[in-house]
DNA sequence: TGTACATCAGTGAACGCGCGTTCACTGATGTAC
DNA sequence: TGTACATCAGTGAACGCGCGTTCACTGATGTAC
C-alpha cells in the first residue's frame, strides 16, 4: 500500500478509537461531536470529511468494526469443535477473552444497540440477525437437539444471542461492590445459558397432542397483543 | 389541592410527555436539548427550571414515571393468582397490555437502559433490580421449584427479567415486513420464557454430586475471566 | 534517474445557528386580617 | 366579604459558547515521461 494511503488509515482508525475513548467514561454516540471526534484524533474538523461523510456514516464504520470483531471470535468458538461435556463453559472463555480484548468495540455495541440513531440500531440488529441465523443453522446441523423442529431451534437461538447481547453491559462494566459471587456476570451468564440448553432438551415438539387447541388459541391471543406502531 | 399547584402539575407532564414524544421518532433522550422539550411542552426555556434543576434530573423523572407503571403491571399480574396452566400466557398478555397502553414509557425504557447518561442508566439498574428481587421472592414463596436453591432462583428471575427487558424494543416496534408468524415478538417471548421454566423445572441441585469438582473449576474460571474497569 | 505536473490528506479561518443559563419582570393565585 | 400584601409559574431579552459545514489553501506524496 502506498504512503499516502497507509496515512489516510492511520488516521481513520485514530478516528474510530477517539469515538470509542470518548464513549468511556459513559457518554453516547450520539452525544459525541464531529469536532469532538476530531479534536481527540489529532486533526481539524474539516479534515473529518476526508474520511466520512458525516457522523451517521461514521457510526456505521463502528457498527462494521465491532461486526468483524464479534464474528471473528464466534469463528473460534466454533473452531474450538464442541464437545458435549463443557461446551457451555469453554465457549463462553473464548467470548470473554474477545470481549477484554477489545472491551470499547463491545462497550460501543452494547450501549447503541437500542439507543442509537435509525441507521446504527439498523445495522447492529443486521449484524445480530446474522449471528442468530449462523447459530440457528449450526445448531440444527449439529443435530443434538433432533426432537426439534426448525420454527423451535430458530426460538433457541434468539434466547442465546439475546442473554449475550443483553448480558454485554454487565460484562464489560464491574458488578457492583456487594453483588454475591453467584450473581457475577461470567458466572451468571454461564448457568443461565445452560440453564436454556437443559429447557432445549426437554423441550417438546411444537403442536404436541396433548394440548391440542388451547395452546394454539392462547399463542394466538398472545400474538393478537403485538404491539404496533401502526 | 389548589389551583395552582394543579396547573404546575400539568405543565410538569406536559414536560414529561414532550420528551416521550420527541423520542418516538427515534431519538435518545441524551440527544433532546432543554430548549426543545420546553417548546414542545410550550413554555419558555427559562420555565423549565421551575420544575427541574437540568435534564439529568429531568431523565430521573422520566425514569420514576415508567417505574410506577412497570410495577403497577406487575402488581396486576400477581393478583391474577397464578394457576399452573397458561400461567405464562396470561402474565404476558397482562404485560403487553400495559406496554401498549403506555407505549412511549416503555420506549424510554427500553431506548435508555443501557444507553442513557450515568445517572439514568443507575436509576433503571435500580428499578430492574428490585423488579428481580420481588420475582425471586415470588418464585421462592410459591414453592413450586422446591428443588432449587436460593441462588439458583435468583439466576433464574435474572433471566427472566433479562429476556422481558430485551425483549421489549421488538415488543414496541413492528417486526420486519418479512418476519415469519414464530418470530413475533409477542409469541416468541411466550415460547421463549416457557423454555427457560422448562430448563428451570428440570435443573438440577448446584453442587450436584455426579459434577464434583471439575464443574466448580470450570466456574471459577468462568468468573476469573470477568471484565474489570479497574 | 530526474523533472514537471497531478493528487489529495490535512489546514485555518469564517459563517450562521441553537444551545444552556441568568435576570429582572408580570400578573394570576394564595393568604392574613 | 373585602382589602392589602406575598408568592411564584411563566415571560422575554440577553450572554457567551461549541456546533456543523464551506472554502481556498498548502505541501507531501504519487505519476508520467
Amino acid at each position: 500500500m502506498s504512503i499516502r494511503a497507509q496515512q489516510k488509515l492511520q488516521t481513520r482508525q485514530a478516528l474510530l478509537e477517539s469515538a470509542r475513548l470518548l464513549m468511556n467514561s459513559g457518554r453516547g454516540f450520539g452525544s459525541l461531536s464531529l469536532r469532538e471526534v476530531s479534536r481527540q484524533a489529532g486533526i481539524v474538523p474539516a479534515g473529518f470529511y476526508r474520511h466520512f461523510a458525516d457522523m451517521e456514516t461514521f457510526g456505521l464504520a463502528l457498527v462494521a468494526e465491532v461486526g468483524d470483531t464479534f464474528r471473528d471470535a464466534l469463528r473460534q468458538v466454533r473452531h474450538h469443535e464442541l464437545q458435549q461435556r463443557g461446551m457451555i463453559e469453554a465457549s463462553v472463555e473464548i467470548f470473554l477473552d474477545a470481549v477484554h480484548d477489545n472491551r470499547d468495540q463491545f462497550l460501543f455495541l452494547a450501549r447503541e444497540q437500542y439507543g442509537g440513531s435509525l441507521a446504527v440500531r439498523q445495522a447492529i440488529a443486521e449484524l445480530r440477525q446474522r449471528i442468530t441465523q449462523d447459530l440457528a443453522r449450526d445448531l440444527l446441523a449439529l443435530g443434538r437437539l433432533p426432537h426439534l423442529v426448525p420454527a423451535q431451534i430458530d426460538v433457541l437461538a434468539d434466547l442465546v444471542v439475546k442473554t449475550v447481547f443483553a448480558t454485554l453491559p454487565e460484562l464489560i462494566d464491574s458488578p457492583p461492590e456487594l453483588t454475591p459471587p453467584h450473581l457475577w456476570p461470567a458466572a451468571k451468564m454461564v448457568q443461565q445459558l445452560k440453564l436454556i440448553l437443559i429447557g432445549s432438551k426437554h423441550w417438546r415438539r411444537a403442536e404436541d397432542k396433548s394440548a391440542p387447541k388451547e395452546s394454539i388459541d392462547r399463542l394466538a391471543n398472545a400474538m393478537m397483543h403485538q404491539i404496533n406502531a401502526t
